[in-house]
DNA sequence: AAAACATGCAGAA
DNA sequence: TCTGCCTGTTTTG
């Protein structure tokens, strides 16, 4: 369950992998058939993402949007080149390797079983499960799992798509500006800054989890509203988001800890545990203070806070 | 085996 | 503010 840091690491992968080449798109699952056919032989130019929206561009020019929702997963398999801090962990510029990686949910290799006989797993590997789309060159297998939104659109209707979304600091030009753009959008607003980060048309690309870390770096209290919050702290929560989503993206998890030294990272990225201030830790000592850290409804998603540090 | 749970969002009311 | 939907993993009985 992606927040934005996943979704730009799906993009570079399928990028990197597929890019340039012509794909064969289809829908195992034949939920997605009619538009597996608009696309199917085309060059995949480029994979890009905006927030939690993955935008996929073919050579007419018509573009798939992706949105993974609570559950949705990229698989892939046969040659996938290793990002860096991932699942498949390997040196920047290492070969490529054969393998499976999952992309989504917890990045992970996925188990690599020989079959019985102990040979060789066959490529292209037969659809598992609910595939909604497959992308396929000679090579390299994308399969698509899950999704809340699978569609194509033409060029005019990705832009509009775009810009319906907030900026995120991994793909906007001009960061300054679309700081100026999330200041303004959320001292608007007369509703709690804990839901305006949440809100993928104001900034795009933070969920649940870096929204409860970006309040808690900030100690700011997330029930504050919008228009109460001081023009500089909107902008250091942005200038924050643009720290974590960039960390996110390179290592593939989402530790928000500063306290930690390399060792601390190291350790945190092999405990989930580890890794945040307050998310998750309803009832938790406040790593801080030592306050019990509060979990509360907001909107219907899960709030977590501290209630003394962050006012 | 069944239930609970999850990093999300759209649509209805 | 509420419900429904998508899938896989973890927890509970």
């Amino acid at each position: 369950m992606p927040e934005g840091h996943t979704v730009h690491r799906v993009a570079q992968q399928l990028t990197l992998d597929l890019g340039g080449r012509a794909v064969a798109v289809s829908s195992p699952q034949g939920r997605f058939a009619a538009g597996a056919r608009r696309l199917d032989g085309q060059v995949l130019l480029r994979a890009e993402a905006v927030g939690k929206q993955l935008f996929v561009t073919f050579a007419s020019g018509d573009v798939l949007r992706v949105h993974l929702g609570l559950y949705g997963a990229w698989d892939l398999h046969g040659q996938v080149t290793p990002l860096a801090g991932g699942a498949a962990v390997s040196s920047l510029g290492a070969p490529r390797v054969r393998r499976a990686v999952r992309m989504g949910e917890g990045e992970s290799a996925l188990p690599w079983s020989p079959d019985a006989e102990g040979t060789e797993p066959v490529f292209p590997p037969e659809p598992v499960g609910q595939v909604r789309v497959r992308l396929a060159s000679a090579t390299t297998v994308a399969d698509l799992r899950g999704p809340t939104a699978c569609e194509v659109l033409d060029p005019d209707q990705a832009a509009a798509a775009v810009e319906r979304l907030g900026p995120d600091p991994a793909t906007v030009d001009d960061l300054a500006a679309a700081r100026q753009v999330v200041v303004a959008r959320v001292t608007a607003r007369g509703v709690p800054v804990g839901q305006l980060l949440m809100d993928q048309a104001v900034v795009a690309g933070i969920g649940n989890i870096y929204r409860a870390e970006l309040l808690f770096r900030a100690r700011l209290d997330p029930w504050t509203l919008g228009r109460q919050v001081p023009t500089g702290v909107v902008g250091a929560l942005w200038d924050d988001w643009a720290v974590l989503l960039a960390d996110g993206i390179r290592t593939g998890a989402i530790i928000t800890r500063d306290d930690l030294d390399a060792d601390g990272r190291a350790h945190a990225l092999l405990d989930p545990t580890q890794r945040h201030w307050v998310y998750g830790r309803a009832g938790l000592p406040c790593r801080v203070c030592g306050t019990p850290v509060l979990v509360e409804p907001m909107a219907a998603r899960k709030l977590y806070r501290c209630p003394s540090c962050q006012r």
